[in-house]
RNA sequence: GGGUUCUUAGCUCAGUUGGUUUAGAGCACCUGCCUUACAAGCAGGGGGUCGUAGGUUCGAAUCCUACAGGACCCACCA
C-alpha cells in the first residue's frame, strides 16, 4: 500500500463524521448503570454564523465530551440555539427593509410570520458550521429556546415567579435603546469614555436681577427642567434658598431646591433637575415632588412637551440648542469634558434614561443561594478569579427588568381588564376564568383580555436552558432531568457570565434545588496576533471554515487549543493552526512507517525489551500528568502533554529506537507491541484529533464493526507503588542515555561528522550497569558501532560528562584521531566547569548557612547536600579531564 | 471613583501550599542535514540579573509595600 507522505484531512473527515452518526455514537440516553457527563451548549443566536469563539469553546467542549465518552460514562452534549429576541428581530428588520418593507407598516402576527420563515431558512446554520469542526453533540437532543414545549416552560416560570410576588410590573426609569425602541437591562448598557463638552448656562432668578450658572452635558434636556438644585451647606448659594429660576429660552418658572446629593465641587455647584430624563434626576424629583416632563420621544427626537425642536433627533438638537442659547446670552463658557456615556450593546444607540412600565424581578431573595453556593465552590469556577466578579455584582444586583418592546420572542402573559387591573395566567383561558374570579364579573369574555405587547428578555429564557433542554420545568421529575441534571461542566466566555451564567444559577437552585452545573470553565476572547479583538469591521477574522479547509479540523482544533489559557485571552495566530496541521501529519507518517514494516513472527529481538519497558513507563508517566491537567481544565497544558508524548517520545525516541534498519523485517512482539502502543497514543490523541485518529485506528488493524476509536476504552494510568518504581528506574535510564545521544549528537554537528559515520564509545562509569540495557539503543540512535568501558582515559578523543540519577559523574570519549580540536575541546570543559563551579557556590552557601540546615525542611537539605555532592564530582571529573589535556 | 488581574527568552505562555529552578515549553531565530516514515521534516544550538524600588525570610519569579505600565469588571457627579 502506498500512502501520500501528506494526510489529507479532506478526504477523511466526512467520511468518519458521517460513520459516527450512522451508528449513533453521539447520542445518548439515561443510562441508570453508567455515570452522566452532561454539557449543555451556550446557545449560539439563531442568526450567528460560526467565528473564531465558538471554534474555541466548542472545541474545548467536545474535547470534554469525547474524552467522558471515551472513559465510558454517558456523554451527552446537548446542542441548540436560542431566539436571541432583539438581535434576531433587529436582523428581520433589516432584511424586512431591503425587500422595501417597514416593520411600521406590518402587524405583529404579519412581522412573526416574517420572522419565522426567516429563521426556518437561515437559522441554525452555525451547528451545521460545528459539524465540520467534529464536534460530537447528540444532534437528536438539539434545541430551539422558542420551540413550543421550551415557550411553554418558560411561561410557567414567568407565572410562577410572579405569584411567588419576585415578579412585578412597575413605572420605572429603565435604559431605553432609542433604535430598537426597546427597554434594556442593566447589563445590556455598556459605558464608554466619549469626548464631550459641558456647557455653562445662566438662568435668570425669577423677580431679580443676576442669575445662577449651571453645568450641563445634555443641554437639549434643559426644556425638560423642573427644578434647580444646590446643595444647602453651600455658603455661595444661600441667598438663593426659596427663590425660583427661569428656564432659558422657554420661559418656564421652577423652584430652586436643596439637596445634599448635589456636589458643591463639581461644575458651579448648581444642578439642573430633569427627572424625565436622569436617573439621579429622577430620584430626586420623587423625593422633591417635581413636575416630570418628558421631553424625548421614544425614537429619539424631542417630543411635543419639548416645545422647541419638536421632531428633531436629540443630538442635532443638542448643537442647536446651544447655538441657539449662546445668541441668546445664556451660555457662560463651553468647556471639553470627558465622560461615560451608555450605549446599547446590540445597536450601538445612545441610551436614553426613561420613564416607563416594565416587568421586573425583584433580585433579592432568589440571589442568595446562587451567591452562597458558588462561594463555597459548590459550583467552582476556573479561573477561580471570575468568582470575586460574582460576588460583588450578586452583591449588588438591581432588580431585573424583561420586558422589552419587541415582537420576537416570549410574550409576557399578562392580561388587561377593561377597568385596567392585570392578571398573570400560562393561558389566556385560565387569565380569563382569574380574572372573573378577580373582579367577580362572569360576563367577561375573551375580547375584553388585552394580552401584553411586550416580549421576554431573552436571557429569561436562556437561564433555564440547563433544566428545560431536559423538560424539568414542565415535568421535574422525569428520567431525563434526573439523570443528566445538574450538568457536568458549562463552557462559555466571562462576557455572558452576568447574563447567562449568574442566571442560570439562579434559575437552578429555584426550580432543581440544585446547581445547573458542577463547574464553569471561563474560555478567553479570542484575539487577533496584534491583540486587538477580532471583529467584522477591522476583517482580523478568519473564516474558520476556510480554515478548516485549508488545514484541517484537526490541524484547526489543536491550533486553536495550543495557546489557550482558561478566562485569558487567546492571541489567535494563523501558525498554531499550521503547528496542528503539521502534527497530524507527523502521526501520519508515523503510522507509514509502522505499516510499511514487514513482519517476522519467528524473529525475536530481545533488544527491544528494553525500549518497549521505557515507553510503557513513559505513556504511563504522561497519562498521570494528562489526568492532573484534565481534572483542572488545563486543557491546553493537557494537549502539550499529549503532543510531546506522540512527538518526542513515541516518534523521536521510541520508534527510532525500534525501527528495523530498510528492509529488514520486524519481530512480531516488536510489532505487536508498537502497534499497541500506537492504539493507546491515538487514543489519548482522539479528544484532541478526532478524525486522524479515526481513520488511523482502523488503518492500523482490521475492526470489528462498532470497534471505532470515538468509543474505544480510555487508557487508565497504572499509578501502584511497584509500577512507579519499576517505572522511574527505566525513566531515569532512559533520560541519561537521551543525554549520552545528545551529547554524541552534538559531538557530531560540531565537528561536522555524518551521522552515517559510525563512532566508537568509551565510557569510563563505576556504574556501567546503568548503559548494559541501553547498549544497543545508544548504538542505534547515536550510530555507535562499539561501545567499551573503561577505567582511563581515553586519548585522542572528545569527552562529555553526564551525572546519572546515582550521582557519579560518567565520561564519555568519542576517539577522533587527528580530528580533535583540543582547544576547542578545552574551552567547552572549561565553560562547564564555570558553570558547575558557580553553581557549587550557591548550595554551599545555603549549606554553611547553620538557620538553613536547622529550619529548612529535612527533604530540602538532605537534597541540597546530593545537589553538593554531584556537583563537587562533576568539578573533580572536569578537572581531571582539564589536567589530563595538559 | 471602587474592584479584580497581569508584567518571566524576540513572540505566546508554564512555573500548582516560598526550597530537586544560577528559571521551563512551544513558536520564531541560528547551524548542519533532501539520512528510503515525515523538508508540513530531522539533528543540534544561542537567548531571560523573572516590570522597578524596597521589605519579610535561612531561602523569593513565588509572600508584603510602594511605584510604573497594561487588561478587564463594576459605579447615578451633572
Amino acid at each position: 500500500m502506498t500512502l501520500s507522505t501528506k494526510y489529507n484531512p479532506r478526504e477523511v473527515e466526512d467520511k468518519w463524521y458521517q460513520q459516527w452518526l450512522d451508528k449513533d455514537f453521539f447520542h445518548s440516553e439515561p443510562h441508570p448503570d453508567k455515570e452522566a457527563y452532561t454539557i449543555v451548549i451556550p446557545p449560539p443566536n439563531v442568526t450567528g454564523v460560526l467565528h473564531m469563539g465558538h471554534m474555541l469553546n466548542n472545541t474545548i467542549q467536545d474535547v470534554l465530551t469525547r474524552k467522558a465518552r471515551m472513559e465510558g460514562k454517558e456523554a451527552c452534549w446537548v446542542p441548540g440555539y436560542d431566539h436571541a429576541s432583539i438581535a434576531t428581530e433587529a436582523k428581520v428588520v433589516a432584511m424586512l427593509k431591503e425587500r422595501g418593507i417597514e416593520k411600521r407598516d406590518l402587524t405583529r402576527e404579519e412581522f412573526l410570520k416574517y420572522a419565522w420563515e426567516w429563521k426556518e431558512k437561515y437559522g441554525g446554520i452555525i451547528l451545521e458550521q460545528l459539524k465540520k469542526l467534529g464536534a460530537s453533540c447528540d444532534w437528536e437532543r438539539t434545541r430551539f429556546t422558542m420551540e413550543d414545549h421550551m415557550t411553554e416552560s418558560v411561561i410557567k416560570v414567568f407565572v410562577d415567579l410572579y405569584n411567588k410576588g419576585h415578579i412585578y410590573q412597575g413605572f420605572r426609569m429603565i435604559n431605553w435603546d432609542p433604535e430598537a425602541k426597546t427597554s434594556l437591562s442593566d447589563e445590556e448598557v455598556l459605558h464608554r469614555e466619549v469626548q464631550s463638552k459641558l456647557y455653562y448656562v445662566n438662568y435668570a432668578i425669577e423677580g431679580e436681577e443676576g442669575h445662577v450658572t449651571i453645568a450641563t452635558t445634555r443641554p437639549e434636556t434643559i426644556l425638560g427642567d423642573t427644578a434647580v438644585c444646590i446643595n444647602p451647606n453651600d455658603e455661595r448659594y444661600q441667598h438663593l434658598k426659596g427663590k425660583r429660576v427661569i428656564v432659558p429660552l422657554i420661559n418656564r418658572s421652577i423652584p430652586i431646591i436643596e439637596d445634599e446629593y448635589v456636589t458643591m465641587e463639581f461644575g458651579t455647584g448648581c444642578l439642573k433637575v430633569t427627572p424625565a430624563h436622569d436617573v439621579n434626576d429622577y430620584e430626586l424629583g420623587q423625593k422633591h415632588q417635581l413636575d416630570t416632563i418628558d421631553v424625548i420621544s421614544d425614537d429619539g427626537s424631542m417630543s411635543e412637551a419639548a416645545q422647541l425642536f419638536v421632531g428633531e433627533d436629540r443630538f442635532v438638537v443638542r448643537k442647536k440648542m446651544a447655538k441657539k442659547l449662546e445668541e441668546a446670552g445664556f451660555i457662560a463658557k463651553i468647556e471639553d469634558y470627558q465622560n461615560k456615556v451608555g450605549f446599547s450593546e446590540r445597536t450601538s444607540a445612545v441610551i436614553e434614561p426613561r420613564l416607563s412600565k416594565q416587568w421586573f424581578v425583584r433580585m433579592d431573595e432568589l440571589v442568595t443561594p446562587a451567591l452562597e453556593n458558588v462561594l463555597n465552590d459548590n459550583v467552582q469556577f476556573y479561573p477561580a478569579k471570575f468568582k470575586n466578579m460574582y460576588r460583588i455584582w450578586m452583591e449588588n444586583i438591581h432588580n431585573w427588568n424583561i420586558s422589552r418592546q419587541l415582537w420576537w420572542g416570549q410574550r409576557i402573559p399578562a392580561y388587561y381588564l377593561p377597568n385596567g387591573e392585570v392578571v398573570v395566567a400560562e393561558t389566556s383561558e385560565e387569565a380569563l376564568t382569574l380574572a372573573k374570579e378577580k373582579t367577580g364579573n362572569t360576563g367577561l369574555t375573551m375580547n375584553d383580555l388585552k394580552q401584553d405587547e411586550d416580549v421576554l428578555d431573552t436571557w429569561f429564557s436562556s437561564g433555564l436552558w440547563p433544566i428545560t433542554v431536559f423538560d424539568g420545568i414542565r415535568h421535574p421529575d422525569n428520567p431525563e432531568i434526573d439523570f443528566y441534571y445538574p450538568t457536568n461542566v458549562l463552557v462559555t466566555a466571562p462576557e455572558i457570565i452576568f447574563f447567562w451564567v449568574a442566571r442560570m444559577i439562579l434559575y437552578g437552585y429555584e426550580y432543581r434545588q440544585e446547581k445547573p452545573f458542577r463547574d464553569v470553565y471561563f474560555t478567553g476572547i479570542v484575539r487577533d496576533p496584534q491583540g486587538r479583538k477580532m471583529s467584522k469591521s477591522l476583517g482580523n477574522s478568519p473564516d474558520p471554515l476556510k480554515l478548516i479547509t485549508e488545514y484541517g479540523a484537526d490541524g484547526v482544533r489543536t491550533g486553536m487549543l495550543f495557546s489557550s489559557p482558561a478566562g485569558n485571552d487567546l492571541l489567535f495566530d494563523i501558525k498554531l493552526c499550521e503547528q496542528g496541521r503539521n502534527f497530524a501529519n507527523k502521526i501520519w507518517n508515523a503510522f507509514r512507517l509502522v505499516q510499511s514494516w514487514q513482519v517476522d513472527t519467528e524473529k525475536t529481538e530481545q533488544t527491544n525489551a528494553t525500549a518497549i519497558a521505557w515507553f510503557e513507563a513513559r505513556f504511563n508517566q504522561a497519562l498521570i500528568e494528562l489526568e492532573d491537567h484534565f481534572s483542572k481544565y488545563r486543557i491546553s497544558d493537557a494537549l502539550q502533554t499529549v503532543y510531546k508524548l506522540t512527538k518526542d517520545d513515541f516518534c523521536s525516541w521510541y520508534l527510532e529506537m525500534i525501527k528495523p534498519t530498510y528492509g529488514d523485517p520486524i519481530d512480531g512482539m516488536t510489532y505487536e507491541a508498537t502497534i499497541g502502543f500506537f492504539e493507546k497514543v491515538i487514543k489519548v490523541l482522539h479528544p484532541f484529533m478526532p478524525f486522524i485518529t479515526e481513520e488511523l485506528w482502523h488503518q492500523l488493524r482490521e475492526r470489528d464493526d462498532n470497534d471505532y476509536v470515538i468509543v474505544a476504552e480510555w487508557p487508565k494510568a497504572e499509578d501502584s507503588k511497584d509500577r512507579a518504581q519499576v517505572d522511574a528506574t527505566l525513566l531515569q535510564g532512559g533520560k541519561a542515555v537521551f543525554d549520552v545521544v545528545g551529547n554524541i549528537r552534538n559531538t557530531r554537528n560540531s565537528r561536522q561528522i555524518s551521522p552515517k559515520e559510525a563512532l566508537p564509545l568509551f565510557i569510563k562509569s563505576d556504574t556501567p550497569e546503568v548503559y548494559h540495557q541501553f547498549d544497543s539503543i545508544i548504538q542505534k540512535l547515536a550510530n555507535v558501532s562499539s561501545i567499551e568501558f573503561t577505567n582511563e582515559k581515553v586519548e585522542g578523543a572528545d569527552s562529555f560528562i553526564i551525572t546519572t540519577a546515582q550521582g557519579k559523574p560518567d565520561t564519555f570519549f568519542i576517539p577522533l584521531g587527528d580530528a580533535i580540536d583540543v582547544e576547542a575541546e578545552r574551552e567547552k570543559l572549561e565553560k562547564e566547569l564555570k558553570y558547575q563551579q558557580g553553581f557549587l557556590i550557591s548550595v554551599n552557601k545555603k549549606l554553611n548557612n547553620a538557620r538553613f540546615v536547622e529550619n529548612a525542611p529535612k527533604e530540602v537539605v538532605t537534597m541540597e547536600r546530593k545537589k553538593q555532592a554531584d556537583a563537587e564530582a562533576r568539578v573533580q571529573a572536569i578537572e581531571e579531564q582539564l589536567k589530563s589535556m595538559g
